[in-house]
RNA sequence: GGCUCCGUAGCUCAGUUGGUUUAGAGCGCCGGCCUGUCACGUCGGAGGUCGCGGGUUCAAGUCCCGUCGGAGUCGCCA
C-alpha cells in the first residue's frame, strides 16, 4: 500500500502518529512561508501544512510551492493538533493537521476544465466529456456509493429468501415485439444478427421451466428508443422470477424488499402491505396508471351535473359520448393568472385536450368567463361535487374519456408539484393491479399487448377473448413510486394453449409464433410450472431515493439524449476491415 | 419525427429598442509579495472564430434562415 491512512479517516486520536496519505490536491493556500494543501480522497479531506521553519532543506518547501489543484500526491507527515483558534469546524478532520515531512508528486494534473469542489457545476456536456473529473465531485461520489448500497441490500435480501443469481446471455435473438433492438452483427453467420436483451424475460421463464424456482439478477437491458430524463438506452433491472406462486407471493416478496430498503437506507418503518389499487381505479381517480399518491386532488366526474347546462362545449362532449371531468386545486385561485392558465391549456393540448375550462371559487359562487352559462343551482352543485372552498381553482376538461384522463392526470401532476402539495422527500410506494391485457392500436388497427405477450389473463375474463378483448384484465402489477413506474411484472402464461390464444389475438399465427418464440413455446410444452415475476428499474429507484431529477446522475457513464457517450466518443465509425469481417456495407442515403 | 429552451474567455454569467472606437465581471490560469489560512489576502498579466454557415442592414453577440451540439417534452419505450 502506498498509504497508511485515508484522508477522511484521521482524527484527534491520531495526534503524534506519523502517517502516509495519498490523494488529490483539492485546494492550496500559499502564504509564501506556510503552504496549506487540502488533500482529498473519497473518504474526505485533510489539511497538510508545509512549514519551512520545520525542515532542514528548502527542497520539500520548493516542491510544495509547485503544487496545483488535482495533482496526485503521496505525503508523509506527523499528525498535529491545531490550536483552538485554528480549528475548522466545517471539516470532520478540522481539529488536526498533517505536518509534511516528505512529499512525492505521483502525477501532475493539467489545469482541470472545472473544479470538483465547485459550488456551481458546469453544463452537462462538459461534465460528461470530463466525466472522470465530474465523478470526483462529492455529490456524484455519494450517489455512486448509495447505488452500491442499494444493490448490496437487494442482493442480500434475495439471497436470504433463497433466490439464485443466474446470468443470462447478452447476445440473444431479436424478437419483434416491444422496443427497437440494439443489434450485433455476426461474423460467423453472414447476414445474421444478435440482439442485446431488452430484458431477460424469456430466459428467466425458461429458468423456471428448468426448476430454479427462485431467480434474481441485476441485469443490464438495452432499448433503442428515444431518451428522457428518466430513461437511458442501457439501464439496469432488478429482475425476479418465481415458480409455484401466485400474484400475491410476488407482491409480498417485493413489499418485503421495499420495507428492507426503507429501513436500511432511511431508517423508516413502512406499513405493509403496500397500498393497492386497480388500474381502472387509478385512471378514474388520478387519470394516470402511475399516479403520485403523495397528495390527493382526485379527479371528479361532472357528467350528470352538466348534461343539460347552457355551455355547449360540455353538453356536446357528453352528447358525443365523451366525458366532463375536473379537479380542484386547493387555494390556487390567486396563484394562477389568466396567463398562467393559458399556459396550462397549452400544456394539456399535448395530451390532445382541446380546451381547459376553469372556475375560481368565490364565497358566492363560481367566477369564470363561462360562469354565465351555469345557473346558481348548477354552480352550487359543482362546488359541492368538488367539496370546494372559496379560493380554490377548479379545472375542467370535456373530451373523449381517455383524453380527459391523460390531460387531467398530467395537469394533476404538474399542479401538485407547482402548489407543493407534497413533501418532496417522502417516498410513496403503491401497487397498480389488473392492467388491461390488450390495448387497441388504432393506427395499425390491431390489438397490442399492454405488458408483454406472456402475461396471463385473469381467469374470469377469458370469455372476453371472443367478445371484447379490451375487457380482459391481466394478472399484472406495477409498482408506482412518487408518480414513477418503479417496477412492472405479471403472472406468466404456462399453458401453451392460452399462449397461442394470446398470439392469435395479437395477430401472430402459429407459424410466426414458432419462428419467433419457438424456444419458449417448446419449453412450455415440457412441464412448465406456474410462474410469475417482476422487474424493478434500479436506476430509477436510486434516483427516487436520492431525489435526483435525472437518471444520468446515478449512472457512472451515461449517454446523452442522442445516445452518445461524450467521454469515449461512442458510437463511432469502424475500420473497413471490421465491416468486411461482418459482411456489412455502409450505404450513403440520398438526402 | 413534432414542439420548446439553451450555446459569449478554461468555467459561471452580464451585454439595453441593432449603434462609444479596444465585447465586460467573478472564479480559474500565469507572474510578484505574503508564516495560521481553510471561498486566504494583495499587486500585476495573459486569455474571445460571440457554436458553425448564410442572409437582412450604413452597422449584427443582438434580427431572419439553415445547421451542429446539449437539455426538457409529445410520439416511441412488448
Amino acid at each position: 500500500m502506498l498509504r497508511t491512512h485515508t484522508c477522511g479517516q484521521l482524527r484527534r486520536e491520531h495526534v503524534d502518529q506519523t502517517v502516509t496519505l495519498c490523494g488529490w490536491v483539492d485546494s492550496r493556500r500559499d502564504h509564501g512561508g506556510l503552504i496549506f494543501i487540502d488533500l482529498r480522497d473519497r473518504y474526505g479531506k485533510i489539511q497538510v501544512v508545509f512549514d519551512p521553519s520545520k525542515s532542514a532543506s528548502t527542497e520539500l518547501h520548493d516542491l510544495a510551492g509547485t503544487l496545483r489543484n488535482e495533482d496526485v500526491l503521496r505525503v508523509s507527515g506527523t499528525v498535529v493538533r491545531r490550536s483552538e483558534k485554528d480549528v475548522n469546524p466545517k471539516l470532520p478532520t478540522g481539529e488536526i493537521d498533517v505536518r509534511a515531512l516528505e512529499l512525492k508528486v505521483l502525477n501532475k494534473s493539467r489545469t482541470p476544465p472545472f473544479e470538483p469542489g465547485t459550488t456551481d457545476p458546469p453544463n452537462e456536456e462538459l461534465r460528461l466529456r470530463y466525466r472522470f473529473i465530474d465523478l470526483r465531485r462529492p455529490r456524484l461520489q455519494e450517489l455512486m456509493l448509495f447505488r452500491h448500497r442499494v444493490t448490496k441490500l437487494v442482493r442480500d435480501y434475495f439471497d436470504e429468501h433463497g433466490f439464485l443469481d443466474i446470468e443470462t446471455p447478452m447476445l440473444g435473438r431479436s424478437t419483434p415485439e416491444g422496443a427497437r433492438d440494439y443489434l450485433v452483427p455476426s461474423r460467423v453467420h453472414e447476414g445474421c444478427f444478435y440482439a442485446l436483451p431488452q430484458s431477460p424475460q424469456i430466459y428467466k421463464q425458461i429458468l423456471m421451466v428448468a426448476g430454479f424456482d427462485r431467480y434474481m439478477q441485476i441485469a443490464r437491458c438495452f432499448r433503442d428508443e428515444d431518451l428522457r430524463a428518466d430513461r437511458q438506452p442501457e439501464f439496469t433491472q432488478i429482475d425476479v422470477e418465481m415458480a409455484f406462486v401466485e400474484r400475491e407471493d410476488i407482491l409480498q416478496t417485493i413489499d418485503g424488499l421495499v420495507a428492507h430498503l426503507m429501513r436500511s437506507l432511511r431508517g423508516e418503518e413502512i406499513p405493509l402491505p403496500l397500498p393497492r389499487l386497480s388500474h381502472r381505479e387509478a385512471m378514474e381517480k388520478y387519470g394516470s396508471d402511475k399516479p403520485d399518491l403523495r397528495f390527493g386532488m382526485e379527479l371528479v366526474d361532472l357528467g350528470d351535473l352538466v348534461a343539460n347546462c347552457g355551455f355547449a362545449v360540455f353538453k356536446n362532449a357528453l352528447a358525443e359520448g365523451g366525458r366532463v371531468r375536473g379537479l380542484c386545486a386547493p387555494q390556487a385561485a390567486a396563484k394562477y393568472s389568466r396567463k398562467n392558465i393559458d399556459e396550462l391549456t397549452t400544456y394539456i393540448a399535448d395530451f390532445k385536450a382541446k380546451g381547459l375550462a376553469f372556475f375560481r371559487v368565490t364565497p358566492t359562487g363560481l367566477d369564470s368567463p363561462i360562469s354565465k352559462f351555469f345557473s346558481p343551482d348548477e354552480q352550487a352543485a359543482i362546488i359541492a361535487r368538488f367539496q370546494a372552498a372559496a379560493g380554490d381553482l377548479i379545472f375542467i376538461v370535456a373530451d373523449k374519456g381517455p383524453v380527459t384522463s391523460a390531460a387531467l392526470g398530467a395537469l394533476r401532476a404538474r399542479l401538485g408539484r407547482e402548489l407543493k402539495l407534497y413533501d418532496p422527500n417522502q417516498m410513496h410506494f403503491s401497487w397498480v393491479l389488473d392492467f388491461p391485457l390488450f390495448s387497441w392500436n388504432a393506427e395499425e388497427s390491431r390489438w397490442d399487448a399492454e405488458h408483454h405477450p406472456f402475461c396471463n389473463p385473469v381467469e374470469d375474463d377469458v370469455p372476453y377473448f371472443q367478445t371484447d378483448p379490451g375487457q380482459i384484465r391481466a394478472q399484472s402489477y406495477d409498482m408506482v413510486i412518487n408518480g414513477c413506474e418503479g417496477a412492472s411484472g405479471s403472472v406468466r402464461i404456462h399453458d401453451p394453449q392460452v399462449q397461442q390464444q394470446v398470439f392469435d389475438l395479437l395477430g401472430i399465427d402459429p407459424q410466426q409464433a414458432e419462428e419467433r418464440f419457438s424456444f419458449l413455446l417448446e419449453a412450455l410444452r415440457y412441464g412448465a410450472p406456474p410462474h410469475a415475476g417482476i422487474a424493478l428499474g434500479l436506476d430509477r429507484w436510486v434516483m427516487l431515493f436520492t431525489g435526483c431529477d435525472n437518471i444520468r446522475d446515478v449512472i457512472a457513464f451515461p449517454k446523452t439524449q442522442k445516445a452518445a457517450d461524450l467521454l469515449s466518443g461512442a458510437p463511432a465509425a469502424v475500420d473497413a476491415k471490421q465491416l468486411k469481417d461482418l459482411h456489412i456495407r455502409i450505404v450513403e442515403e440520398n438526402r
